[in-house]
DNA sequence: GTCTATATATAGATAGAC
DNA sequence: GTCTATCTATATATAGAC
């Protein structure tokens, strides 16, 4: 058994709580209880709440974009001519791979990007624009090489669609699920979410205009 | 210059309020300093914040569920094999509609929508399906009988992708169609913004398995 | 119906002992 | 680093005068 350190218990508690409930809706008291340390400790190691905010989630970004970057180079090396659908490939091993790094670590992830998408944290949208920026930048150059047919207006828009299907999806994951178990008894998990969501997208870009 | 009642002019200020940043993130101070009235009165004429919600959404779907009705049962009279993209302008038209009941209506409501599935507002996803849950069984009917080849699961997903897809492009239209004007020199407006949608969802709705 | 004043609860953040 | 106790701000809601 490894002892844990307060810091680590109060992101992993935080992490949970931030994508079930949203940030708003999630108090430094909950997050404390939880993690069973003291309230005042969040303070002490984070500074603030928007602070650990943006901790939990750069625990993420640091491994994802990484990935992401290597996925991408590594497509514009091959000869092969790109396909749509390989540029959204490039996504799912990153994603995935979050699994490996932390158990549902991929639905933590989801989760907590759609929650800062919809909810008005500012200052998470600059946190992640300002730091990686670059490449969401060359992921959207590379969905412009593999749809030479589509105007760059064209995947704008698309691409626009395209992030809201899989932000609000992933916001509201948790009642998606539990209806699909209710009405359909139909266990689905984020890896299946992903996995039904990604057709849709994908006819959705690479349709014709 | 008409008088608008205080029950109005909270409704209206409510109404803005949550659409821009949610109803976690609002405050009754907010909407009744907004409104120009006074704080107890929300209490007064609706009873609790709660309510207010309920009652900020049920102004639109009064509206909007008629014309949807009437639209589905038009559809089903019509004597041609109906198309899946037949169904989705059965929205368009009611949607459009909320336009001329209140300005920028449409975006209005579309956010809400969206605001209601994503936060954890559990009475009012039981209010909707309570009060509405017929005319959400004939549209899903519809889309089934639209396309056979699909199990009701199957539409269940798409369906809600396609919600997703649509709330988040309202919830950021304003960003968006500034965008296209500053960069590609295309003005588009709401209508333009959900006739560029129906395509995209279209072909994710009808995409094979 | 509308106001002031206030009750009550809960939030994030901090001071200071240990 | 961790604790208790508390500050300060803000939330929803209500009582009671007018």
């Amino acid at each position: 058994m490894q002892k844990i350190d307060t810091k680590t218990k109060i992101l992993n508690a935080a992490e949970q709580l931030f994508a079930e409930r949203g940030f708003a809706d999630t108090s430094l008291r909950l997050i404390t209880s939880q993690a069973e340390v003291n309230l005042a400790s969040v303070n002490y190691h984070f500074g603030s709440k928007k602070e650990l905010i943006q901790a939990v989630l750069a625990r993420y970004l640091e491994v994802f974009i990484p990935g992401l970057e290597t996925a991408l180079s590594e497509l514009n090396e091959t000869d092969e001519r790109i396909d749509q659908r390989n540029v959204f490939e490039c996504l799912v091993g990153p994603l995935l791979a979050l699994n490996a790094f932390k158990h549902r670590g991929t639905t933590a992830f989801l989760q907590l990007l759609g929650r800062g998408y919809v909810e008005n944290q500012g200052h998470l949208r600059w946190f992640i624009t300002t730091h990686y920026g670059e490449v969401m930048d060359s992921f959207n150059q590379a969905v412009q090489n593999a749809n030479p047919h589509l105007s760059k207006e064209e995947i704008f828009w698309r691409l626009h669609f395209t992030l809201g299907t899989v932000v609000f999806t992933m916001a509201s994951s948790k009642a998606l699920i539990d209806i699909a178990k209710a009405d359909f008894k139909n266990e689905v998990d984020i890896e299946g979410l992903i996995r039904k969501v990604i057709p849709f997208i994908s006819a959705g870009v690479s349709t014709a205009k």
